[in-house]
DNA sequence: CGGCGATTTGAATTACATCAATCTAGGTGG
DNA sequence: CCACCTAGATTGATGTAATTCAAATCGCCG
């Protein structure tokens, strides 16, 4: 768990970043390996055209390290973040005195590699719906909020087309089915609650998502004056 | 460059691995660091209903460590390879000891990491025909083979398929158009020449592939008799 | 109370997947 | 050495989910 919090700790100085501000860019030298104390930062590669792909959220308590020479992606603050920085130097002097912790910090810092792992079988197979619907859960989940209690999305709809590979109106076009099958409600401009259950989860398994066919009229969902 | 080839040094042991044999699953705990010699080795992932993902191609020189504790990925050999074997207590020692030569071993290995997010940026928004071209361009390139300089494709197509995410008769059905433009010539089952030239470029910037509209009549291409 | 970016909604298009045969290469055994 | 066999590759026909383009609306900020 804090294996790391003793590269962190001599780092005694939060950095507050603002919305939009970028913490490191593609290709730059590492100078520094990051740790997230509140917030949320996005790492992305930016294409030439002007394309911009997300590959990972991160959140409080996870690591940064997008390559230890150059960076292999750019990350940015989706809303005001604070940050812990620790230089590079420390990190191999921890390998030094203490190799299993820092392979440990290492680790942590691959679990973001090991999400963008699935996150490419997400996007090579699921459906516009299902991706939306993990996503959902993904939030409701990390904001330990269940079906009824409500939870933030830091991030805008553009953020989430291109973290999930589809276009803009696609996603709102599915947060809509999502609110009229009653499984997502929407308090205000990003506050939801979303109760993924077993239309979700069958959703997430294949299912085309339609409550125009009679056979299974919406149920589990909230019920209009809930 | 071989600054990994201290800790490979000392496991003087070349492993030959049979077409297919799995060199370590997903989830497996990490005993060791790999570094291909020779062949080709897929990572990726498999999901529960069988779908298998291709994350990644690793030639000769490539290092595996697809995570410090455990694995985020499986990796096979796609054709009879040969790989040298590293425990990782080598790599702990090597932090002790170098930890300089231990984080250029590690970036090493985040090579793959970045090729992944590039791969994404590519799966998100390149089409068919653009990625198709973009694998053949990588796979000669890898070959030092020009345009007319014949180069070996280690994968068969329901790899390729499963790399690029595209159905395989899709990738069959690109082949064809490609060797119709004249831009690839297969001389024999996998081996091929292929001339990316400006067709291509601009195929992978996006044009869409057509010989059919008379205004650029698939020039730069192979001349029939060529 | 304007201004403007972010969303929503609609209609039309299309690239790719899917399903279903057929064909081929090259390895196998007689 | 040749006919057989099978996984892989090819080809065709069809369907559709998601993009694209375009326009209206919303929500927030100054």
């Amino acid at each position: 768990m804090s294996s790391d919090a003793a590269i962190f700790a001599g780092a005694r100085r939060p950095i507050v970043v603002p919305r939009g501000r970028q913490l490191f860019a593609e290709d730059d030298p590492v100078l520094a390996l990051y740790r997230i104390e509140r917030g949320c930062v996005r790492l992305q590669v930016n294409e030439r055209n002007g394309a911009r792909h997300i590959l990972a959220f991160l959140f409080p308590g996870d690591v940064i390290c997008a390559g230890l020479q150059k960076h292999w992606a750019s990350a940015e603050a989706v809303c005001e973040s604070v940050v812990l920085k620790a230089p590079t130097s420390a990190l191999l002097q921890l390998m030094q005195t203490d190799p299993a912790a820092a392979a440990a910090l290492l680790e942590a810092s691959e679990r973001t590699v090991s999400q963008l792992a699935h996150h490419v079988g997400r996007l090579f197979q699921d459906s516009a719906a299902a991706r939306i619907s993990w996503f959902l859960g993904w939030m409701a989940e990390r904001a330990g909020a269940d079906g009824v209690a409500e939870f933030e999305v830091p991030m805008d709809q553009r953020d989430i087309a291109d973290f999930l590979g589809l276009a803009p109106e696609t996603v709102s076009r599915v947060f809509a089915q999502l609110e009229a099958a009653g499984l997502l409600r929407r308090v205000s401009y990003r506050h939801f609650t979303y109760r993924r259950g077993a239309h979700g989860a069958r959703l997430e398994a294949g299912e085309t998502l339609s409550c125009r066919d009679g056979s299974r009229p919406c149920d589990e969902g909230f019920k209009p004056g809930d």
